[in-house]
DNA sequence: CGTTTACCTCTGGTATGGAAGTATGGTATA
DNA sequence: TATACCATACTTCCATACCAGAGGTAAACG
């Protein structure tokens, strides 16, 4: 059974608040890949119609979260591994390009800013926070795409990372997160050497690790997952 | 006034029928951006009611296409320039690892498909079918994409390319085909040569030129583009 | 003549009922 | 006991009716 929503409006439109609240269930890995979501189900929950209901399905299904399986019911998408490979292949290219870039021209409070984070990553991973760890460790990605003055790309990036955010929150017990920080400031140091190749060799090596638990993940939790 | 669609009923649901058509119009143009798309008009055409199509329009603003301004409007999405500008980034960071590796691997019978295909590039060119060699155009970018056995790549580079195709299919009057087969010959002389520093830089000219018309474009047509 | 205001119309948003398809469990039959 | 069949209780899908907000229009007012 799912919990009550917190029923306050914030002037946006049913479809909006159920599809949001929808969407960050899903992404926290509060509802796991393969479970029912019925229509008429969420609909008695947050005192609503079904339609609006439906049309939050859609837009879920729209971006691989949901499956929609006409006459028989509607689930929580399942994790694709061959999606969250392939999305992980895309950003060795991109971001590839843009650690050289920031290379070749770091901005101005670039090293400041980016071992605070080092260091806030650090601490929250002493405290094992993992949830906040992710959220760090994406923070750290995207400020690369900003420094790189790529921010729209990074936009579209993460458009394509929903399905590896379920995918690491659901495998927080396994990863490694202490040797993920010390890759990001390998990768770090070599962009503020000026060191594009050992840069580039840095993030490609990263990105590899980042999916070194998929295979157990898989074995352990093998109904979460599909292809 | 938009024509009327083929009435065939091919046992899919109704909202994918009205989906298809709608995002087939305009991908490839029919309808402009800014367009008015109203539910009622449609439905009235297709035969069917406000529902279905509209939910068909939730799909399509999903992917851009469409933007829904509540109690005002749906108008046929207007193209993002920077969006634009984003996708051909990321596709110049994954199509030169693609390349690469082709390059290091190719395929048996990859020279002679891909020399068939120029081949057609170039008569089709000469037959002045634009819209038939964007087709091709595509095809030969996918086809590097399988030969380095990146298929499920390409195919989420395609979801970020919805975009970029409808801004070709507006500028076929502008841009340089021919050129862009010479650009083509040029990266499969490279990479069939086993150079991957030079298939690489070949690929990455080519993605500039793609859209060298763009500016002119713009200048022409203002109402078509956002940002 | 310019400004304001009331209203009217058109839009998308939501609620509800029924139609069509599917899974399930029981029952009759071999 | 095993199997085919069928009633039934779901599911999503579509149609219809009504609601609320945004814009335009024209009348009323200064």
């Amino acid at each position: 059974m799912i919990e009550k929503r917190p029923s306050i409006n914030p002037g946006l439109s049913t479809v909006q608040q159920v599809f949001d609240w929808l969407h960050d269930m899903i992404l926290r890995g509060k509802l796991l890949p393969g479970a029912r979501l019925s229509e008429s189900e969420i609909a008695g929950q947050v005192g609503v119609s079904r339609q609006p209901v439906r049309e939050a399905f859609i837009r879920l299904a729209g971006q691989g979260l949901a499956e929609i399986r006409p006459q028989r019911g509607t689930f929580i998408g399942r994790i694709s591994v061959r999606e969250v490979l392939a999305v992980r292949t895309i950003r060795e290219g991109v971001e590839s390009d843009i650690v050289r870039k920031v290379a070749s021209a770091p901005p101005a409070d670039f090293e400041d800013r980016m071992r605070t984070q080092i260091a806030r990553q650090r601490q929250i991973v002493a405290e094992g926070d993992m949830s906040g760890f992710i959220e760090l460790d994406n923070l750290f990605h995207r400020s690369f795409a900003i420094a790189a003055d790529q921010e729209d790309v990074w936009k579209r990036i993460e458009q394509l990372t929903a399905q590896m955010n379920r995918l690491r929150h659901l495998s927080v017990q396994v990863f490694d997160p202490a040797g993920l920080v010390d890759q990001h400031e390998a990768i770090l140091d070599a962009v503020l050497q000026g060191d594009a190749q050992q840069a580039e060799a840095a993030i490609r090596h990263h990105l590899r690790r980042v999916l070194d638990d998929l295979p157990q993940t898989i074995t352990t939790r093998p109904e979460l997952f599909t292809d």
